[in-house]
DNA sequence: AAGACGGGGAG
DNA sequence: CTCCCAGTCTT
């Protein structure tokens, strides 16, 4: 025992009353009907930072077109942005592609079973890797998320601030102590499930939870201030005119955003940054962006779309072509019905609602 | 260690 | 509206 932390812990009486009560009171949840390593990865991916309601028809759908990592590594990744879309944060979708290729290629379609090797995969941190081992091949290896550090920070009576990348390796050791000689994958995903259903961010039922006798916090009646996490700044707002570009046969311009950052080979409506900009360049300046002529029509609407990091502020404008179109940079025209065909961000997709059904 | 990277749900 | 949630990669 490497954390004295855990002195006068009881662990075994702990891992009998935490996994009686996973056994026992656990979600049916789809990707818990078997322990296939694909489906088991698939399924922790999209589980990262999203809410297991919004994973479930996602993971349907994901595993109906691509079965098995063969039809992953077969797909086209615009096939597989598309299967994704909505679902936020879509290197996470690249990411699996590109392991899914390299797990072909260099495994024969087999994913590794060693830390080593599968935590060389692209999408694979310290999190899935220990989800996968012990969930999929029921290795003792921890599977730190953030609902087992706030499980921990209050059983343990923990005050680190887990937003620190320290912290986290802290409750992998303490995980490590803590699940030998039980069933790896229930105890990993007994923590997260309680996580989840009791032992919740605010109001946690502690009066309802299976290992309330060993929790510190509860003890001491400070669960409510557990765990201690250091808060983000601020995002900063970011200003643009979108263009619902209009030809004459009733098709819209869409572009592919950059192949790097925020929102990368996914499709919009262009973008024109406001501030750097200004309205009154605004045509001169797309002419010189985009190497044709258009005219601006009327504003028809606003929206504003948050991220974690910054807000956009999209001020929607109509436009007209209005000259010869010799493309300087990548986009294409399409029909209004095919727009549907292309993986956009959920802002742009919000935007077409601005689209009228009848032309 | 700090910042980039989505989107949804609760109150 | 405001607040909360939080893995991996990059720098």
């Amino acid at each position: 025992m490497s954390d004295k932390t855990l002195q006068s812990f009881n662990i075994y009486q702990f891992q009998e009353h935490l996994i009686d009560w996973f056994v026992d009171q656990q979600r049916d949840l789809p990707w818990r009907k078997n322990k296939d390593p694909y489906k088991v990865w698939v399924s922790e991916i999209m589980l990262q930072q999203t809410k297991v309601d919004t994973v479930i028809p996602y993971f349907h759908h994901f595993m109906k077109k691509f079965p098995t990592v063969h039809d992953l590594a077969m797909a086209e990744e615009q096939e597989v942005l598309k299967a994704w879309e909505g679902l936020g944060y879509y290197s996470r979708a690249r990411n699996l592609h590109q392991a899914a290729k390299d797990v072909v290629e260099k495994y024969d379609g087999v994913i590794p079973s060693n830390p080593k090797e599968l935590g060389a995969l692209k999408g694979i941190g310290p999190y899935t890797k220990g989800a996968i081992l012990s969930i999929a091949f029921m290795q003792e290896e921890p599977a730190v998320d953030g609902n087992v550090m706030r499980v921990l920070s209050r059983l343990l009576k923990i005050e680190d601030d887990i937003a620190r990348p320290k912290t986290r390796k802290r409750f992998e050791q303490i995980v490590r102590d803590m699940i030998s000689g039980a069933n790896p994958s229930h105890f990993n995903q007994a923590l997260m499930e309680l996580g989840a259903l009791i032992c919740t961010p605010k109001s946690p039922t502690c009066l309802l939870c299976p290992v309330m006798e060993h929790c510190r916090a509860f003890h001491s009646g400070v669960e409510e201030t557990l765990p201690i996490k250091s808060k983000a700044k601020k995002p900063k707002l970011e200003t643009f005119v979108v263009l619902l570009i209009k030809d004459k046969d009733h098709t819209y311009m869409i572009e592919q955003r950059p192949t790097d950052g925020l929102l990368a080979n996914l499709w919009q409506f262009p973008m024109v940054p406001l501030k750097e900009v200004g309205l009154e360049n605004l045509e001169l300046w797309f002419f010189t962006e985009y190497g044709f002529h258009i005219s601006l029509q009327d504003q028809i609407g606003e929206r504003r779309h948050v991220f974690t990091h910054l807000i956009w502020d999209l001020k929607i404008y109509e436009a007209r072509v209005s000259g010869k179109m010799e493309g300087k940079k990548d986009f294409i025209f399409v029909e209004s019905e095919a727009l549907h065909t292309y993986p956009f961000p959920v802002s742009h997709k919000k935007i077409m609602e601005y689209i009228e059904q009848d032309d």
